[in-house]
DNA sequence: GTCTATATTAGGATAGAC
DNA sequence: GTCTATCCTAATATAGAC
């Protein structure tokens, strides 16, 4: 056996927090290598550099972030059901990982092409969803509304009350930390309602 | 004179655009001290450090990103005036400057104590804003809605997009830079359509 | 597999001449 | 005010013993 496996995953897992929390450049290897317990030597022993590990992690995060959008969104039959399972779902996940999509941001802008390319190999395609909600607006259940718009629009309400976290706390909320997660909460209902409101037929 | 204007000038202007692409860590004195066609020395002569740099730059950069936000509002007399007004003036001026989000957002992830003191020594006070909301709530113009979540939404839907662009741009537009042009001028008509509709009683 | 010690480079900052 | 040359530390990476 090459690698003993408690040893590497908890690289992987002390790795993500770091990366997560400080960005590639901000992270820190010997950081990585402290809260793993092992020293920066054994770091490099089981992964080549820096770059090789932040890119098993930028991509663990990808696929994480990703296969949520679109699950609920294609099992349902209704079309208001599946965007409000969705709604629920997707903020759900965010509020147990609610540094991702600062994360991946921070990413997308430090290196667009290559958070680009991991976006498109994971597989990920808008297609039924355009396609799905091009025959609610066909079938008359919603006004007439570009996908592409529809699903910014989506996106844009779950994601962006992560990304800005710490300004909604302390501007909008007020410092209160606890008032974040009721805010958070509420807004399940909240978004699937506005939604909903602004497209129904 | 102890500086010269345009030296100091282009100082500044060449550090905006390399810490707004590369983030505080990101970015190196040396690219600054090119961009601006003097050397390092000259850098830290005019200013004292990389830190002291950046701490003006993120600041302008604040500082442009938020007056807009406030001012239509306040200004207009009926709310689905000033709401609109609002929309197409902040997605305007975003499309002038499409790299400020993603700036702002990466910084406020990296170092979330340094951006939330400038966003409260800017004056930013959104409580005429929650009132106005509450007010249009209680005259029955709109839904009973919190203003707290709907200024969140109109937020994430004008500014969410342009930090994420690279994506848009990749998967939802196949890539087509022109496409990402067109989609962000209709934005401005969609956005205000989709939130009003959202909740005009 | 894991460690200590060290090589190497990058990058912020300063000294000192002009 | 502006430059060249240099310092110094931090950070990635590797060599080699155990």
């Amino acid at each position: 056996m090459k690698y003993k496996k408690d040893t590497s995953e908890k690289i992987l897992q002390s790795a993500f927090e770091e990366f997560e929390e400080k960005g590639y450049n901000g992270a820190r290897m010997q950081a990585i290598a402290d809260k793993a317990g092992i020293n920066k030597a054994l770091l490099h022993y089981y992964y080549k550099s820096k770059d090789a590990l932040f890119q098993l992690i930028i991509q663990k995060a990808i696929n994480l972030f990703l296969p949520n959008l679109a699950k609920s969104f294609n099992e349902s039959i209704d079309f208001f059901t599946g965007l409000e399972d969705f709604i629920y779902a997707y903020i759900d996940f965010l509020i147990q990982h609610p540094r991702i999509p600062g994360f991946i941001t921070r990413e997308i802008n430090n290196n667009p092409e290559r958070i680009l390319n991991l976006f498109k190999a994971s597989g990920l395609d808008i297609k039924p969803l355009t396609q799905k909600i091009r025959k609610a607006v066909n079938d008359g259940l919603i006004d007439d509304i570009s996908p592409e718009q529809l699903i910014v629009n989506v996106i844009s309400l779950s994601v962006f009350p992560f990304v800005s976290k710490p300004i909604i706390t302390g501007i909008v909320l007020n410092n209160d930390k606890e008032a974040y997660q009721q805010f958070m909460e509420t807004r399940k209902k909240e978004v699937s309602r506005f939604i909903i409101k602004a497209i129904k037929k």
